[in-house]
DNA sequence: TTGAAAGCGCTAACAT
DNA sequence: ATGTTAGCGCTTTCAA
């Protein structure tokens, strides 16, 4: 112990290929198979890279070959289960083909992204994942992919750069279809963030199944900023809205756009002495492991975030070394695949029952 | 859009230094401003780097410098709440030192490890930061460090690897005195893995301070695993032990070693019908942000995670090209810092009481 | 104050 | 089948 500051110089494949009395081009070769060697020359170079614990210098290869194994991924907070479901789909792709990824986290701060940006470039990455934010950075994203620094968004779309994101619509669609199903007439909404594609696009599917239900009432809309605190305060609204509405109106289901909104609503109702499920069903979007760890459990709609992530990351992979996939994959959406048939894989976006839809409805 | 394929040759110092009518010497020692240079000539060079979007490759400067600025950080779960806080303070002290970090996620799959420990080593990190896992990697590790590899520890200790660590026991005794006060007696604890450090060190401190009180009782202590299911479990075993004992014998309060046992303890609890906090007392330890999102709410030891986190990564880029701080970090714990005065600074290991200990005891 | 040359570790023509 | 040479983009002696 305590061998402080004496350590020891880097193996290179220059002390492989004199240990083995070779060449380093020999040595190189041997190494990556990239050219006919006699076997017994390559045995001799194995053994001695092996004795020697030597292992090739990625960024020397890097920089020669003129291609990197390495993919930045940009996420607003790793904290949050959406993106790090994500980043985990994405880092199980990569992994399986040698890619290794770059984490920035931008904690939601613009500079903190455009400093992972300008990071991201110097490291020579062969791809940017950039994952969920509304931030005000597009011409930014924009002038990388012009410099030829491929970019791939997640969940998001900028007109002309490849994006991979979830039929939202369906999730919520489902969900809606789900509560009707079960004889809720009066369904509240709360939506997530203004600005936010997902939260949009949710908010469409929900509200053209409860239009084409005829059941669509827009009073019943609530904001929410897809945090656990604005579900709960969101409920509060829904609850007073309650009071002073007619019993026939009153809402007798909530959907909210995110599960972190739905437990934040059950919370409160819970707290406000309403039984759930029994005087109100209380449903999320998301799948996320909480809406299970709560009671009651939550139903849910399980959005195949994982899939998204390998998907996303696959295709990083594939289009490494090949043309730019930007015209593959410029309109492809998960899971339609309608734009690049077989390309994309149909994720299933599936509903999961829980507790606190348990009632027949009302 | 679909300028496909015609990639834009990257922009080098060369063509920096063509630009500006200089050789490549002077452009880089402007850049880096090593040395003196003319002012003049200063400004046109960085006048030529700004208009041709130029950007250092840094692999290249890692090549040249012998010093990289990646990280390897190894997380056994990334979508587990103890490690993501963990990461994103190394992350955001890394960032403020231009450092990155290379995520590797292993899923707790020992061959992942051991292949990212091998991508890592080649990709030159500057240090490997090393959360959580019993694995039997030991000497792995060891070896990587005996390579060359600055190896640091998160929360687990290997003899002879720095290492840097919150003082568990400290977080449990914290967690059995608040229920002491209290009122409560009969303490049931659900403890974590066997092989785990934190686990035991918190056992550790639960029993100590038990004892202390002269209430300790061995046969109160019920197995699990730090998650959610595990908790249920132990509750199902704990009520099952309160119902075959003597009213004066019955458990009032459980403490489970982590908040995600808690969380399942309390919805196993509120599912055989037990009210919390009023029929039954439940803590965790961690602080993690699923503690304030059940209902009720479950009171806590807050754990210095991202500060932990953020003391190691600024180890990390301090010791960055001086001396390797083994010896100095070898023995170091937060918050103590008893072996290391003034270099690890003492972090606050808090009590968060909530709903779930809000009655007076028993 | 500036530039020419060497070299970090590696690979890929191009000989031999 | 193997070795020689050049060069990826950069920094840094060492001269001028």
């Amino acid at each position: 112990m305590g061998n402080a500051g004496e350590r020891p110089r880097r193996i290179t494949i220059k002390d492989v290929a004199r240990s083995a009395g070779v060449s380093v081009t020999t040595a190189s070769v041997a190494l990556r198979r990239t050219a006919p060697v006699k076997e017994s020359t390559r045995q001799r170079v194995l053994e001695a890279a092996r004795r020697l614990h030597y292992y090739p210098n990625r960024l020397a290869q890097t920089l020669v070959l003129q291609r990197s194994t390495l993919v930045g991924v940009l996420v607003p907070d790793i904290a949050d289960p959406y993106f790090h479901e994500i980043v985990k789909g994405v880092e199980a792709a990569l992994s399986r083909h040698g890619y290794s990824v770059l984490l920035c986290d931008t904690d939601r701060l613009p500079e903190r992204q455009a400093a992972y940006l300008v990071s991201l470039r110097e490291h020579q990455v062969s791809a940017i994942i950039v994952a969920g934010a509304e931030e005000q950075d597009e011409a930014m994203l924009r002038q990388l992919q012009d410099e030829g620094v491929r970019i791939v968004l997640v969940g998001r779309t900028i007109s002309g750069i490849p994006h991979v994101r979830i039929r939202n619509d369906q999730a919520a669609a489902l969900a809606a279809e789900h509560l009707l199903g079960l004889g809720h007439r009066r369904i509240a909404f709360i939506r997530g963030p203004e600005g936010n594609e997902a939260a949009v696009m949710r908010l469409e599917g929900f509200r053209e199944t409860l239009q084409r239900a005829g059941t669509w009432d827009e009073r019943l809309v609530f904001s929410g900023a897809f945090d656990v605190l604005s579900g709960s305060a969101a409920m509060g609204h829904v609850l007073a809205l309650r009071a002073r509405l007619r019993p026939a109106e009153r809402p007798t289901a909530v959907l909210a756009a995110n599960d972190q909104m739905a437990v934040g609503a059950l919370q409160t109702a819970l707290r406000a002495g309403v039984r759930i499920p029994d005087d109100m069903a209380i449903m999320g979007i998301g799948g996320i492991p909480l809406t299970a760890q709560v009671y009651p459990t939550l139903s849910t709609v399980a959005l195949p975030l994982r899939g998204l992530g390998e998907v996303v990351g696959e295709q990083v992979c594939r289009t490494g070394e090949a043309v730019l996939a930007t015209d593959l994959l410029a309109e492809a959406c998960v899971p339609t695949s309608a734009c690049v048939p077989g390309l994309i894989p149909a994720l299933p976006i599936e509903l999961v029952p829980r507790d606190s839809t348990l009632s027949s409805g009302c």
